[in-house]
DNA sequence: TGTACATCAGTGAACGCGCGTTCACTGATGTAC
DNA sequence: TGTACATCAGTGAACGCGCGTTCACTGATGTAC
C-alpha cells in the first residue's frame, strides 16, 4: 500500500509517542521493539524504516519528551502563579498514578543516567531550556545563578514523585507529596527575594 | 565438593552483595542471572539453590541494601554533625561517579517503583527505620512530623544525584551537587528550629 | 480519460543471542563402622 | 585409625521464549504515456 505524502512522518511521530508512554510505564529495558510497534498499530519489521536502532529511538524519544517538557516549563514561566501551578501539578497524586502520561525524568531519570552518551546529551539539551525559562522567571536579573537552584527544586520534585511511587505505605506516599509542595514553594519563594545565595562552607 | 558448615550461607550473602553492585551499576533489567553468578564466581545453575526466582533475589537485595542504608543513617544520627556529614557524603562527586558502591535509591528508585509489590514492600520496610532515626535526631520531641520532611530532603538528594549522573554538562553536574548541599542543609537547619510546619493551603 | 508501471511504507518470517529456569550429574567432605 | 558411604553445594548443558535486527516480499497509490 502507498500512503499520503506525510504518512511516513506521521507514522514516525506515532512510534515516538507510543515509545514515550511505553518507556515511562515499563522502563526502557522493559520495552521490546515488537510489542511497542504492536502498540503503535504496526509490525516489528517497519521499525527499521524509521530508526537505525533501538538506541536511536531511545535518544529520539528522550529528546522529544524532554523538549515537550521544556515547552511546558516555558509556558508556565510566563503565566501568573506559574511556578506554584508547576509545583502543584507535578506533585499531585494524579501525576504519581499515571507515569505513562507524566514526566520523563520522574519515570526514567536513573535509567537515563545509565544510557549511551547520545541519549544523555538529548536529555541535557532537551531539559535545560525549560529550566532556564523558569530560572529567568525566578531571578530576572541573574538567571545563570538561579539555574542550579531551579534544577535542585526540580530534583526534589523528581525524587519525591519517585519515592511516592515506590513506597507501599499509601498514607505516607500522600504525605510526602504534600510536604514536597510546601518545601518546593518555600525554596522558590525564598529565592525570589534574594537572587544570589552562593556559598561553599 | 562439600564445604564448611556456613559455606552455603556465605555464598548466598556473596550473591546478594554481587547483585547489589550489579543492579546499581547496570539496572535490574540490565543484569542477567548467568553473568551475575559469574561475577560472584559461580555458574548459573547454582542460583536456584539459593533463590526461588530472580524476583526473589531482587526483593532480597533491595531489602539488604536499604536495611544497610538505614543502619548507616542511624549511625549518622547519633554522631555530632551527623546530618551535615550525611548530606556532604551523599552529594559528593565520588558518590555520583561510583553508583555501584553508592545509594540504592539514587541508582534504582524509578525502577523499584515499577517492581512487584514484594520488592516495593522490602524497600519501604528497609528504608523507613533510617529515615525515622534521622527524624528523631532532627525533631526529638515530634519525630512523626519530621519524617515527611526528612523524606523530602532525602528525595531532593536522590533527584540531585540522578540529575548529576544524567547531565553531560560536567560543570553543571558539579554545580547542582554544590547547590544541593546548600539547599539540603538549609531545609534541615530550618526544621531544627521550628519542629512542626504542616499546612495545606 | 484509461492503462501500465514504478515507488516505497509496511508485512511477517527468520537470524543468532541472551534471558530466566530446570535438571541430571559431580566430587569433596563429614559421618558410620 | 582406616575405609565405605551418604550428603549436598555447585556444575554445565539444555529448555522455550522474547530480544534486537534483517530481508524478501506485498500491494495501494502516484505518475507516465
Amino acid at each position: 500500500m502507498r500512503y499520503a505524502k506525510d504518512q511516513k512522518q506521521a507514522t514516525r511521530q506515532r512510534i515516538i509517542e507510543t515509545a514515550g508512554r511505553r518507556f515511562k510505564k515499563d522502563g526502557i529495558d522493559g520495552s521490546g521493539i515488537a510489542t511497542l510497534m504492536g502498540d503503535a498499530g504496526l509490525t516489528n519489521g517497519a521499525f527499521y524504516a524509521h530508526f537505525s536502532s533501538k538506541e536511536d529511538l531511545v535518544a529520539t524519544t528522550v529528546a522529544e519528551q524532554s523538549r515537550r517538557q521544556s515547552d511546558n516549563f516555558e509556558a508556565l514561566a510566563t503565566e501568573p502563579d506559574g511556578l506554584e501551578r508547576w509545583v502543584r501539578q507535578y506533585l499531585s497524586a494524579e501525576h504519581r498514578d499515571n507515569p505513562d502520561q507524566g514526566c520523563l525524568s520522574a519515570a526514567l531519570l536513573d535509567e537515563i543516567g545509565r544510557c549511551a552518551d547520545v541519549t544523555k546529551r538529548a536529555y541535557t539539551d532537551g531539559v535545560l531550556p525549560g529550566i532556564d525559562a523558569l530560572a529567568a522567571r525566578l531571578a530576572p536579573n541573574d538567571p545563570p545563578s538561579a539555574r542550579a537552584k531551579v534544577l535542585n527544586v526540580f530534583a526534589m520534585m523528581i525524587g519525591t514523585l519517585q519515592l511516592s511511587r515506590a513506597l507501599v505505605d499509601g498514607a505516607l506516599a500522600d504525605e510526602i507529596l504534600e510536604q514536597g509542595i510546601q518545601d518546593a514553594l518555600a525554596l522558590l519563594g525564598e529565592d525570589a527575594n534574594q537572587s544570589d545565595r552562593q556559598g561553599d562552607s
